[in-house]
DNA sequence: TATGAATGAGTATTCATTCAT
DNA sequence: AATGAATGAATACTCATTCAT
C-alpha cells in the first residue's frame, strides 16, 4: 500500500481498493475472534473506513463473513496453483503439496481459523458459496494426475483417491497448527519453530510412506 | 457418584445434581455455539434451572466455560482409562486407542468443538485449568508402556515418542470429524457412516503401518 | 462478644442477641453504602447469620433500613443523655454539647451517613418512625432549660430558640465531617485529627460567641 | 455556548446539544436518587435519547456520574463568579456570598445531593476530576482579597483563612437545606420559605458577627 | 429456629444496523 | 460516495425475596 501510486480522489479503482481493505480486515477479524465475537466496528477501524461503507459494500455481517470465508479459500487455491504440481516428479509433487499445505496453515493462520469457525457453525455458510467446489477442484484434478503419474512410474501404489489423500495430508498438517494452544497446555509440547519443522518432516515422510507400493503394507497385522 | 447413597428427590443432594445438569447443558451449548455465541439463558433452560443458579454455582460465563472445557477432557480421559491398554497386545492396544479416539470424536462431538473453540481463543482458558496436564498424562504413560512392549516384541520400531504418536493419531481422527461440514461442501465428500467407518480403518492402518519396524521406511525417497 | 457468658443453645436471650447483631451490621452496611447499594447478603454475613433470619426478624430491606435509622438516633440520644447538661453551668453545658456533637459525628460516622442517606431519599422513612420526635425532645427540653438558666445568669442573650441553636451547632459540626472527602479534594484541606480538633474549638467558640448578650451584636452592619 | 452560531435543527451540532441534554438529565437523576439507585434508563428517557448514546458520549455509568459531579461544581463556580465580589465593600461581599451560597443550595438542590452522594462514596470520584481544585480556587482567591480589604478597612479582624471562612459559611448554609427532611420530621421544624429566609438572615448575621474585630470576642469565657 | 437452594424482576452494557446529511 | 449520529434488540449479571427441609 505504501508503494501504491498516489491515490486519486475518486474513481473505480478506489472502490475496489476499499473493497479489498474491508475484506482483508474482515478476514483477520473473523479468524481471530470467530463469527460471533467479531466486531463490525473493528473491521471498519482496521480497514480505515466508516461502518456504513461495510454495509454498502457487503450487505450485512453474515455476507461479510461469507466473503471472508471465500477469500480464505481463494488464497489457498492461488498458492496451490503456483506449486505447478504437474511439472514435478510425482514424489516431489506430493512432498511439495504437503510442505505448502503445512506452511500455509502455519503462515496464514486465518485459513485454519476460518475453517474452524465455519465448521463450528455447521457449515451453513460454505454451502451458500456457489463456486467453492470449483475453487478446489483444480487442485484435486492436478493431484489425481500426479497420482496416476506415480502409479505409472511405479513409485505409488494403485487405487488411491486424491480426495482421500488430500484429507490425510490436511489432517496431519491441520491438527498440530490448529490445536497448538491446547497441545502446549495439555501435553507440554514445545510448540516452537523447531518442533513445527520436525513435525512437518515427519508428516511428509508419513504421507509418502503410505503411498509406496510396499507389498506387506496394510491389513496383515490383525 | 456411583457410590453415593440413594438420592432423595429434593434436599441437600440437589446441589450436586443441579451442578451436573448445568455442566452438561453448558458443555452442549458452548460446543454447539462457541464461546461468544453461547447463551447463559440457553444453558439455564436446558438445565431446567434459573439463571442465577449458574452464577451461584460457577461464577460467571468464563468460569462456566472453563468448567465445561475441563469436563470435556475429563470425559475423554475416563473413556481412555476404560480401554485398559496395558492388558492388550501392543498392536491391538494402538488399534484400540485409534478406534476409541475416532469414535469418541464422532460420538461426543462437543469434545472437538470445545477444542476448536478454545484454540480459537488462543488457549487462554486451558492454561488456567491447573490439573489439565495430569488428566492426560495417564494416557500418555500407558501409551509409552505399550510402545516399549511393542519394541520388545519386535512389532514396533524404536524411538517413537508417545506424545508424537498421539498427535498423529489425533490429527488423523480429528480432521475428518471436525471439518466434516467443509469437506462435504468443498470436496463433495459423502460424510456418512460408511465413509467415516472406512476412514477409521484407513487411519488405524496408517498409524500401525507407520509404527512397523520396516528397514526401508523413511528418508530414502528423496 | 468475646467476653460474653457462654451461649446457651436457644432461648429468649439468643433472639435478642441475634436481633442486635443484625441491627448493628445493618447500621454499618447502610451507612457505608447508602440505601440502594446496601446488600442484604452483606448484612447477613457481617451478622454471622443466614439471610432468611433477617426477613424473619425485620420484614424486608426497607424495614431493616428504618430500624437502622432509628438505631442511629437512639444512639446519639443516649450519648446526649449521659452529658447531664442540667448539672453543668450554662456556658459549660453548651460547650459540652458542641463537643459531644462534634465528637459523636466524628467517631460514629454512621450517624451522619444515615442522615445523608435518609435526606437523599426525601425523608420518607423517618416520617414513619413514630417515636423519633420523642427521642430528640428530651435533649431539646434540656437545652431549653440550659438557655433559660444562662439568661437568668446574664451569660446568654434572650430570645434564643433551642431548636435553632441546635441547628446551628449541628450545622457547624456536621459539614466538616460529612463533607470531609470533598473538602480534601476540592480545597486541599488537610482533614486530619489536628485540623478537626482545631475546627472543633473554632466551632464551640463561634457558638458561644453568638449566645453572648453583647449589645452591639447584630443587624447594625448594613 | 451563547456565542455559538445559530443552531440548525439537526446535523453536526446535535452532538453538543445531545451531550448537554444527557448531562443535565444525569445531574438530576444522580442527585435525586444517589449513585446506586440512579438509572441509566431514566437518564436516557429524561434526555430524550436512547441509552447507547449515553455510553457513546460518556463511557459508562461511573463516568457519567463523574461528569455530573463536575458539572455541579462548574455551575456553582459560575454563579460565584457572577457575584463580582471584588466590586463590593467587604461586608457586603461576604453577605453577598452567604446569600448566594444559601440560595444556590436551596434552588439548585442537585448540588447538595451530589456532594452528599459523593461523600457517601468516600470521595473516590472527586479525586479523579483533575481540575476540580482550579474550579474553586478562583472563589477562594477573591474571598482572600475581600478579607484583606476588610482588615485594611478595619471592619474584619485579622488572621482569618478564606478556606476556613468558606467552610463556616458552607456549614451554616448546607445543613438546614441538606437535612431539611430529617429536621422537619425530628424537630418539627416548619421548613418553609419563611423559615428558610429567616435562617438565611440568621446565618449571614452570624458569619459577619464572627468576622468583626471585637476585642472581647473569644476564649475569655471559660 | 434456622438455612441452603432457588428465582423473578430488574440493570448496565453491547452491537449490528440505519438515518440524515 | 461517505460518515457522524442514533437506536432496537439483545445479553451477562445482580439482588431482594421465598421455598423446602
Amino acid at each position: 500500500m505504501a508503494t501504491a501510486p498516489p491515490k486519486r480522489k475518486t474513481g473505480p479503482r478506489d472502490a475496489e481498493r476499499t473493497r479489498r481493505a474491508i475484506l482483508e480486515a474482515a478476514l483477520v477479524e473473523f479468524s481471530e475472534k470467530g463469527h460471533a465475537a467479531a466486531r463490525i466496528d473493528a473491521v471498519a477501524e482496521a480497514a480505515g473506513i466508516s461502518k456504513p461503507m461495510i454495509y454498502s459494500y457487503f450487505g450485512d455481517k453474515d455476507a461479510l463473513y461469507a466473503a471472508a470465508l471465500r477469500e480464505a479459500y481463494v488464497q489457498i487455491r492461488a498458492g496451490e496453483k503456483e506449486l505447478q504440481l504437474g511439472d514435478l516428479a510425482p514424489v516431489e509433487a506430493v512432498r511439495s503439496l504437503v510442505h505448502f499445505t503445512f506452511d500455509h496453515f502455519r503462515q496464514k493462520p486465518w485459513f485454519i481459523s476460518m475453517l474452524n469457525t465455519e465448521n463450528l457453525l455447521g457449515g451453513q455458510t460454505i454451502q451458500s458459496i456457489a463456486d467453492v467446489g470449483d475453487i478446489q477442484s483444480n487442485m484435486i484434478s492436478e493431484l489425481r494426475r500426479v497420482l496416476d503419474h506415480g502409479v505409472r512410474d511405479g513409485v505409488f501404489r494403485d487405487g488411491i483417491d486424491p480426495v482421500e489423500l488430500y484429507i490425510t495430508i490436511a489432517s496431519l498438517c491441520y491438527f498440530p497448527i490448529s490445536n497448538r494452544h491446547t497441545l502446549r497446555a495439555v501435553f507440554k509440547v514445545p510448540v516452537d519453530d523447531a518442533w513445527v519443522e520436525a513435525r512437518k518432516r515427519a508428516v511428509s515422510d508419513m504421507v509418502l510412506s503410505d503411498l509406496r507400493p510396499c507389498a506387506k503394507r496394510e491389513g496383515d497385522d490383525v
